[in-house]
DNA sequence: ACAGTAAGTCAACACTGTTGACAAGCGGAC
DNA sequence: GTCCGCTTGTCAACAGTGTTGACTTACTGT
């Protein structure tokens, strides 16, 4: 737009952070934490650089706060768990995919910083091992929940890193066939 | 060590860019890509920040000639077939974990490269899917035999990057119990 | 002895994230 | 109305990055 005057009004100061945002969250899904700098992301937003910082303390802090993994997945933890893999595969490969695969793309590129390993690792417990794990009958529910969400994060792989082309040529039917009965094997331990 | 005099013998050019390699090798398995500078190399290989270009083109072409994935599945993936899931866990728990998963860790981060993710790729098809692919019987073998890679690169996830502590406590016989037990359901399809 | 070449050094380039000093406009206090 | 303080934004600079080109140095083949 042609708002290009620099003229700081009152309560504007929201209004651009959130244009900082929502360029930064475009171009880290698009091109990684490393490969997206500053600079671009301000010019994305028609803002100066030093001002990203400003509002964000840093560009690790705004990528923390832009890329979150988001999905929450209740629905599917807390439902019957005889069907529970399948179920979780189709729920991975249906809802918001792009956000998704986009995100984990993003934030394990990222994994060089403490934080944001951390960050992800706080997702994934919060996300599928906690509301798993006291559900899970039979020896090692704990373990079993966590090699569920390891299980979770190969297909995400394979998806965002791997970029693999059969799997993504495959049906949703099929992946949530054989992937999903590969799951329930650690459900039901 | 005390050479460091600024003398260029007739072949101390490999010697140079082997302790660069070594170097590089294991400033990249520590700290990973992008936290690992080429002046950093350079100082730990006692040379020249420029000559560490000059012998491998580019920092992203040394890390792709020296972190390397090297491990060879060969024994697991041709085996007797009703096993190979717990096979396969074993395999890669035991032998040259270390290097195996620090691997991993560094190319995952570094998939930023076109290059490195696709050499990442071949790696995974080299090791893993084409072997298996033929072997598999029943419907869909090169699809299931990718999710085996999925559930492979699942794993190594778990240890690498989620660093999970549970994880790592468990024993070997339960992980490769359990998560062989849940790749075997993929390979008997 | 001389040319050619491999090996290494040095200074510089454009770029990165980040910081501090400064200007501009707005609100409220007297 | 005038001043103060605060938010919002701009600008120049810092140290550090990967990379390049010009330059020196030492060794080898003829």
């Amino acid at each position: 737009m042609t708002e290009a005057a620099a003229s700081p009004r009152s309560g504007s100061g929201a209004l651009t952070k959130e244009a900082i945002g929502t360029a930064a969250r475009r171009l880290f899904a698009r091109q990684g934490y490393a490969a997206t700098s500053v600079r671009a992301i301000a010019a994305e937003a028609g803002a100066d650089p030093a001002l990203v910082i400003r509002h964000f303390g840093s560009k690790e802090r705004l990528f923390l706060e832009t890329v979150a993994i988001e999905g929450r997945f209740d629905h599917v933890t807390k439902g019957p768990l005889e069907s529970l893999g399948p179920r979780l595969v189709e729920s991975l490969l249906t809802e918001a995919p792009e956000i998704t695969f986009s995100t984990w793309r993003a934030m394990l590129r990222a994994t060089d910083s403490d934080l944001v390993r951390s960050r992800l690792i706080a997702a994934m417990e919060e996300m599928f091992i906690e509301p798993l794990a006291p559900r899970l009958q039979g020896p090692h529910p704990e373990l079993r929940a966590r090699l569920v969400a390891a299980a979770i994060s190969g297909l995400l792989d394979a998806v965002a890193i791997l970029a693999d082309r059969l799997i993504l040529e495959a049906s949703v039917e099929q992946l949530v066939d054989l992937y999903g009965r590969s799951i329930q094997a650690l459900v039901d331990g």
